[in-house]
This record gives structure tokens, sequence and C-alpha cells, in this order.
RNA sequence: GCCUGGGUGGUGAAAUGGUAGACACGCUAGCCUUAGGAGCUAGUGCUAAUUCUUAGCAUGAAGGUUCAAGUCCUUUCCCAGGCACCA
């Protein structure tokens, strides 16, 4: 009688042996090759853990096992972005406080990793809240503090007023916040930044040496946004001071007919002339409170100031407008009116009634084909004139803009890292001194509601201090960091998790990073793995590190929708948790299954129904065990080389659902063949094992191992077995396939031709007397051509 | 509008320019079973017919290159994701 197969008990049992075993245990002092496998770190949310989830570690853990086998040293740590929104808004709803719920979370997230079976060290693991790792979060911010690179200024910001907190421009895409979808206003306050600006270049520079996605790394050009053009000096009729514009087409300045500036310039006061005032003072009042998405309309408002700039090309004298299609933040703030050869001047143009004048027959495939057709240059292409235009212009010079903002990191909550600063009526804003950190986060606030004004004002234990020059009495900074600050450098961390003096020893971090593969949703790609590049480039910079780049290969794992297609979420019930389906159908099933649905990459609609196929198969592999035989059959050789060779080949290429495939096939084989041999079942389990980490290590034992599958070999393809020998070669005729036959491999176009000759069937469809041509490729096909 | 990806059976999907639809789900028939939402066997792109065979048609559409195109080139339509007044 054949037992069927007990995933509960087996799975359960391997898991405490795993665990007693320190099986994935990473030594970091290792002299083997190392491979750093590493998960986007994932928020503890209370929400829980669901398929989607699982996807991605499973991934990363098909490699990191795979790996393994290939006789690396494995780092595949785990830990948890533990501070943020969710988790505080949590906290408020339901009167618990932040510390508890994000404990509760991590342990109910924890559990269902561990059940899934994934291959980490969690002697590793990290908490962005533990004081022992913001401690080092509030160091990198006065390492940054002191370079100039981390500042406080008043300045326009992305509020959301439902969270009551500022946001990032990445959190604030489209005008919305990213939590709560409610709309952003513009508010301007206090806030701190981190001047990612300054190494825009660099990180732009390094983007092609990145083993990415490409669609990733061109968001990543695109956010950053580089444009050379020049900047242009325009005197203003009556006044004493320029005003000064961007562009990327200065040759097209023969053709300004009017200037715009942005409502928010500062100069407005200044230009607007008396009889203008009340116009634009009622323009500005109009547009003002309108959030940004209110302003992307095809309608180009705007209002006349009353003065004139003079074009010095030619000295004519042009308007000077106010309109909200101008932005304050890019550029100068200021840009000169082109209608010709720009569609928003024209439209703008249009509507206000202002002349349009050419200066190029406009390619409107290629802008460089276009050629000048007026003034010295008239006949020639943009591109060779350029520069000489630019030297022409009196006042203008070359420049190169980028559409980065700095990072906005003060938020105005309380479960974040304090910003280690202290304010003192004597010496003003000094940082903390690095020995006296972590800032740590008091207990005694337990009203955390959002009013916008940071939460951390209200506990006096926290804001009193002394200050760190003069120990006079001091206040300190009461905004927390953004959590992506936690994230940009965490993953240095698992490397060296409980070094109490610096970020991780330094030799260590050199060793491991940077981070081999690193696996996560598209929805980082301009975030975190933008912040992350920054922050490392930075320390690189300060010298803690000998790499500029922690991620060398990314791969972004696909959206797992419900069953509804739907987003999976509480709203609409649709959720499939990683509980149910691991209780349901155990962990090898569900890894195989997750893997096998469809490319990584690939977004996918659940269903619960397909799963069936992959228990079917793990059922199959359990019952080899009863069909083992000392004889081997020739095909069976050739199979198992197969396998080995393609599912080698497809988890390198991260084609994980083609090597589930190749297991199914070799298992349709063997049944074929209807017996296995021991030494090809083991070698079918080691390959098996990096996705179904139970049913190959039970077998295995089962086989007679005493040791771990976990801990043996990727199994070596035998050169000098056999091979096969005959092959089905496609018969075509004028192109079309007629037929096939068997033929010995390596055959000649004459053996073959006399093969087809002797075949009745083929020999009938062809005029074998009349051949014009044969194509021939060995082992492929054979065309012929009457 | 711009930037990425994609359009292949009833479904998820495979295919270094060389037998399109591997592998799986589903479906159909049969076996086994008290039962099947378990298991096993066979079949399954579409359309014809003279149906154990054969022919024609099939990878969003239209052209082109080639002995040969899902794959390369040109035009075009549609879908998904991202960005979007960046001068």
């Amino acid at each position: 009688m054949q037992e069927g197969y007990n995933f509960k008990e087996i799975e359960k049992k391997w898991r405490e042996f795993w665990k007693k075993t320190e099986l994935y245990k990473t030594d970091i002092y290792t002299k083997k090759n190392k491979a750093y496998i590493l998960d986007m770190l994932p928020y503890p949310s209370g929400a829980g853990l669901h398929v989607g989830h699982l996807k991605g570690y499973v991934g990363s853990d098909v490699t990191a096992r795979y790996k393994r086998l290939k006789g690396f040293e494995i780092l595949h740590p785990m830990g948890w972005d533990a501070f943020g929104l969710p988790t505080e808004n949590f906290a408020i709803k339901t009167g618990k406080d932040p510390y508890t719920v994000t404990e509760e979370n991590i342990s109910e997230f924890k559990k269902e990793l561990i059940n899934v079976g994934l291959s980490i060290d969690w002697d590793k693991e990290i908490n962005t809240s533990h004081k022992d790792y913001y401690k080092f979060t509030q160091l990198l911010f006065l390492k940054l503090y002191k370079k100039g690179l981390a500042e406080k200024k008043k300045s326009p910001v992305n509020w959301c007023p439902s969270c009551k907190t500022v946001l990032s421009n990445e959190q604030s895409i489209g005008g919305v916040c990213e939590r709560c979808d409610n709309q952003i206003e513009i508010k301007i306050i206090d806030q701190w930044y981190f001047k990612i600006t300054e190494y825009a270049e660099r990180l732009l520079n390094d983007i092609p040496s990145l083993k990415w996605p490409v669609s990733t790394k061109k968001m990543q050009e695109k956010w950053i946004g580089k444009s050379k053009g020049a900047e242009i000096s325009f005197k203003i009729e009556n006044k004493d001071f320029n005003l000064n514009i961007f562009t990327t087409k200065p040759e097209t300045i023969y053709g300004v007919t009017f200037i715009v500036i942005a409502p928010e310039n500062t100069l407005i006061d200044k230009i607007t002339t008396k009889e203008y005032q009340t116009d634009v003072k009622n323009y500005i009042k109009n547009i003002s409170p309108q959030s940004e998405i209110e302003r992307k309309k095809d309608v180009k408002t705007g209002v006349f100031t009353g003065s004139f700039a003079i074009n010095p090309i030619n000295n004519n004298k042009i308007p000077i407008w106010i309109a909200d299609y101008v932005l304050m933040e890019y550029g100068t703030g200021a840009v000169m009116g082109v209608p010709a050869h720009d569609k928003r001047d024209l439209l703008f143009a249009t509507k206000h009634d202002l002349k349009v004048e050419f200066v190029l027959d406009e390619n409107i495939k290629d802008y460089k084909q276009s050629k000048m057709i007026i003034g010295e240059y008239k006949g020639k292409y943009v591109e060779e004139v350029r520069d000489n235009i630019i030297k022409d212009i009196k006042g203008a010079k070359h420049k190169t803009e980028y559409k980065l903002r700095d990072w906005s990191i003060s938020r105005e909550r309380f479960w974040g890292a304090p910003i280690p600063i202290i304010y003192c009526d004597q010496c003003g804003e000094v940082p903390v001194k690095e020995s006296d950190l972590p800032v740590i986060l008091p207990d005694d606030i337990t009203n955390y509601k959002p009013t916008g004004v940071a939460p951390l004002t209200k506990s006096d234990q926290f804001m009193n201090t002394k200050c760190p020059n003069c120990n006079g009495d001091a206040k300190r900074e009461a905004k927390t960091m953004d959590t992506f600050v936690d994230s940009s450098w965490y993953y240095l961390r698992y490397i060296d998790p409980y070094n109490k003096k610096e970020f991780g020893n330094k030799d260590s971090l050199n060793k491991w990073m940077p981070v081999d593969l690193y696996i996560g949703g598209s929805e980082h790609a301009v975030g975190h793995l933008l912040y992350s590049r920054f922050i490392t480039k930075f320390l690189y910079d300060e010298g803690y590190l000998n790499f500029s780049e922690p991620f060398e290969q990314l791969k972004h794992v696909g959206l797992i929708y419900g069953e509804d297609k739907r987003k999976m979420s509480k709203r609409w019930g649709n959720v499939i948790t990683a509980k149910f389906v691991l209780d349901e159908y155990g962990a090898d099933v569900t890894r195989l299954y997750e893997m096998f649905m469809e490319p990584f990459e690939q977004y996918a609609f659940w269903n619960t129904n397909a799963i069936i196929g992959v228990k079917r198969f793990i059922n199959r592999v359990w019952k080899l065990q009863y069909i083992i035989s000392k004889k081997e059959h020739p095909e069976e050789t050739i199979a198992t080389n197969k396998l080995i060779q393609k599912v080698d080949e497809y988890i390198k290429k991260g084609k994980y659902n083609l090597s589930v495939s190749e297991y199914m096939k070799y298992m349709n084989k063997i049944e074929e063949l209807g017996s296995i041999t021991k030494e090809n079942f083991e070698k079918f389990l080691i390959t098996l094992s990096p996705y179904a980490p139970f049913i190959s290590e039970e077998l295995f034992s089962i086989l007679g191992h005493n040791e771990s599958i976990h801990l043996s070999s990727w199994p070596q393809v035998q050169n000098n077995s056999i091979k096969e020998t005959h092959i089905t070669l496609p018969v075509q005729i004028n192109g079309k396939l007629r037929g096939t036959i068997y033929i010995e491999i390596d055959s000649s176009e004459k053996t073959v031709l006399e093969k087809i000759n002797k075949d009745d069937k083929l020999s009938q469809k062809i005029d074998l007397e009349n051949i014009k041509k044969v194509i021939y490729v060995k082992n492929k096909i054979i065309n012929i051509l009457n």
C-alpha cells in the first residue's frame, strides 16, 4: 500500500530541522564566493501577507537556494520597514500604540514567511523602528548634515490634508497622496531636505552600467530629467534688473514674441506696472489655491504685467505676461514665448492675441533636421548654429537643468526616526552629537492624532534638552524622517546587524556588497531605488564603501490580482491570504504554482482552480520513490541531463515558470519509461529542491541521506553519457511542411534525400527529378523547392 | 501627447528566422469508485471533407524582406503600466 504525501507533517518536520541545525546561517567571513540575494524590505501591514507578496520572496529564494547548491555562500536576509503612516493610523484608529501594532504585524508576517520555507538567516533580521537601527538612520542624517547635504528650508511642499503631513515628490505623483489618494495641496513651510540634486549627474551617468529592467532605467532617466540649453537674460524696459529665462532651443530667440513668468515668481511685484496691479493680483488669487492637477489644462490662462522686455538678439520690444503654465520649480520660473515652435506657447499666443514669428522650417519628425529661415544663420541646420547663437546673445550662457528636486525627508508624524537636531536660543540649529545617538522616540505620547503639528511637540520628556554647544536649555526638532530614509541604507545593515559603532564593518560591507540580485515591485522604480543609489554614492564619497551602486541586478516581480481581476484588497473581499494557500496546499505546491502561473515579471490574476496541476505534480513526485529501479533506460539519462541543463539555464535567466515546465516534462518521461534509477532520482530532487525544498528534502532522506539536500551540490551533466542518436526532421516542400522523417543525427543532405525518396507519402508529394533547390539545415529542417 | 512593455487556442502560457500552441488548467470520452471536488487512460487550435487520413486556414490588421516570419523591416489599430504644461 502506497502512502500519500502528507505535506502538513513533513513540512513541519523539516522547518524545525532547518531551524535547529541553522541550515541557512550565513558565514559573513566565508572564503567561498558570495551571493547577496535580497528582497525589497517589506512593510509589515496589518492587512497581512497575501499570495502576491509571496511571489517575489519565492523567486528570490529559488535563486538563493540554486546558488547555494552551486557552491556560493548566500546572504538572503529579511527585515521590516516598520516605521510609517499606516501603522500610526491603525494605532490611532484602534487605540493601540504603534510599538504593539508593529510587533503583532511582524510576528504574523514572519510566521508565514517561515512557513513558506524561505532559506533566510533570521539572525540577521532587522527592524527599522528599533533604536539600534534608527540610531544609524540618524547617523546618516548627521553625516549628510555635516556635508551640507541635509538642510532645512522654507519652500512649497506637497501637503496631504488627510494624512496631515508633507510628502515627497515621489510620494505625490499625479497630485494625489500615495497613501490615501487625497488631493495634494501646496503649502509653504519649513522642511528638511536631502540634496539629492547634487548627485543628479552621477545618478544619471551610472544608469547604463546597471543590470536593471530597461523600463526602470528609462524611468529614472526621465525622473532626473536632464536638459541642456541656455540661460538668457532679458532687459526689462524702464527697470534696473534683468529677467532670466531657461530654454533648450536658444536658436528660436528670433521668434520670441512674449515672455511668460510663473505666478509664484517673486519678481512679479517689481515687474508689474501700476495700472496692471489689480489684474495681476486677481489672477494670482484665482489660481494659487488650485492644486497642480487643476492647472494641467490646455486652457492657457494668463495676465499681462504692463512691462516689456527687450530681445537681446534684435532689440524687439516684447510683452511680459504671467501664466500658470510656467512652473516656478523648473528653470528660472520664466520662459521666452516662441509660439511658432512651441505648442504651449502657440496655445497661449492664440488665446491672448500675441504675434507668431517663424524662425525655422520645422521638420516635424526630427527637430534637428530643421533649418533656420531668418537671421544671420539662414539656411543652416539648428544643431550647427546653436552654440554660435548662444555666443551672439549678450548675457546668455550654456545651462543644464534637471527635473529632479531635492528629497523632502521631514514628516509631521510620530512613528518615524526623530531628526537629530536641537534648537538653542543662543547657538541656533545644532546637530546632536554622534555619541549621543540614538535620539529615542518617547513613550509618553498617547495621542498621535495628526493635527499638522508634529506629535513629538507634545512630549516634554522628548522636547526639552540641553544644547550640545553651550549646554543651555534647548528644544529638539520634533519632525521625524520619512520611512524612505530608513530603507535607503538597510541593505548594508544585514551584513553586520549587531554592529554598535558603525553602519557595518567596512571590510564586510565591501566584501558582500553590492547586492547581486534585488527583487521587488516596479512601484519603487523612482522612489526607493533612486534614494538608495544616492545614499550609496554619498557613503562611497565619505569613504565607508568602495562601491557606488547598491544593486547590481534588479528584477521586478509582477503583481498578483484577485480572481475578480481587481487589485487584492479588503475592500473588494478578494484577498487570497498566504495562510489560506499554505494551509490548504502546503508550501511546495504554493511555491511551484506561484512560479509556474506566468512569467515572473508579469502581472497575473490569481486562479485557485489552476493550482491543482501543481498539486498533482507533487503527488507524482512523491510516488517516484516506488518505481526506483537498478536498470537505467538510455532515454532516462538523456532526459536527466536535459533537465539539469534546462533548469540551470532557466533559473539563471529568471525564467522560473519554464523550469517548472521542465520538471513536469521530465516527470511525464519517467512515468512513460516506468522507472527511475536512484541516482537520477537524486539528481531530479536536487534540481527540484530550490522550488520545492520540503518534499525534496523528505525524499532525499528517504533515499538514505543523512545530510540535508540543501547542502548538496548541483548535479553535473554527464558529457560522455548517451546522447540522442536520432531526430525527427521536418520536411518542407516549397516552404510548406509536408511531413517528417526520422533520421540519424548529423545526416548528410544526400542521406536525407534518399530517405525522403524511400518514404512513400513524401516521395509522392515531391517531384524528385526536378528539384530546383534544396535548403538543408543540419538537424533542423529540409526545404525542397520544385 | 511622450516613454516602456504587450496583442498567439475556451484559459494561464511556450517557441537562438527552421514542425506554432511545449507545460499546465479546462473540456470530452472511458476506466476505477458507495460517491467524487480523488486517481488513471485517451482525445482536444479552427474549417472542411472521402475523419486511424488529408487539405485549407490560423500568432491584432495591412504590406515587405526571405527557400522559410509569431520572431526581421515599414505602416496602422488596440490593450496594460509609467510620466505628463519640465520651456
